[in-house]
DNA sequence: TCTCTTATCGAGAGTGAGTCGCAATTGGGT
DNA sequence: ACCCAATTGCGACTCACTCTCGATAAGAGA
């Protein structure tokens, strides 16, 4: 992965090995504010803007991806774990949806516009069940 | 609608009469600083902290809705008028989805989590045709 | 119509999340 | 080991809101 990062003329430092190890750790979402703790307890000087760089360097990659979960800050996960999401817009409950629930959608968007949807970007809102 | 307002404690101002003509005169999705060049060009002391907090109390009244088509400033409309989107998220293209469209991951979230989806909130991001 | 209560307003400061510019510091190809 | 572009630390900055506060005015009641 760090020798994808050098075909592409990018450069191994330490800030990103261990962006990249605090990624593999937490299996979950990570705000930024997480993920800056995780990497600053094991390399305190390393800034935030340098994480935030460090992530969009990533993402172009194809390493890692960014979610929206409601309107708080962006949620930072390693692209083979991203997913889609239920988000209850009264409780906060969460369901992590998988694709097949999305086939339905994909197939009319696709019949309809041509267009490939990507439901991992931006969670769903609605009511869970005892919000509703 | 005003007298909506006025059942519930609030107040028929200048600002929220001009806001909310602003909003039926447009029928599309606005961001607030749109809102705020067309309420000021006829009340021009309106400050823009009225109109979030105009937008604010509006909403929970369930007049009007917002909306995030990506990554920008949310965008507002009147809630009769709400709808769902998908947006192309390399070049920007936008399809107004119909409810239909969302029927079977409407049933499917409901069977398997007994949630209830508003997909009108968040828009779903993917590829257009000629991006895909 | 006048009064009074209090919702709302304008103005401006503050916040959270992310971006930018720049000089100093590397990583790594040769 | 040398060189130079990629990367970093740092702080200033932007954008989209959000809050505080004293002044104003809507509208219920007299
Ligand atoms: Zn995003
Ligand atoms: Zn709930
Ligand atoms: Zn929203
Ligand atoms: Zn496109």
């Amino acid at each position: 992965m760090l020798s994808l990062l050098r075909a592409r003329g990018g450069r191994a430092t330490a800030s990103r090995r261990i962006l990249l190890e605090v990624l593999f750790d937490s299996h979950d979402h990570r705000s930024v504010e997480e993920l800056a703790a995780a990497v600053q307890s094991r390399a305190p000087d390393v800034h935030l803007s340098t994480i935030y760089r460090n992530l969009e360097e990533l993402e172009e990659l194809g390493v890692i991806a960014h979610t929206h979960l409601g309107h708080g800050p962006a949620t930072y996960q390693l692209a083979t774990s991203a997913h889609a999401h239920l988000l209850c817009e009264r409780c906060g409950r969460r369901y992590e949806a998988p694709a097949e629930l999305f086939a339905g959608l994909a197939r009319a968007a696709r019949q309809r516009y041509g267009f490939t949807i990507d439901p991992r970007h931006f969670a769903i809102l609605g009511r869970c069940a005892e919000c509703a």
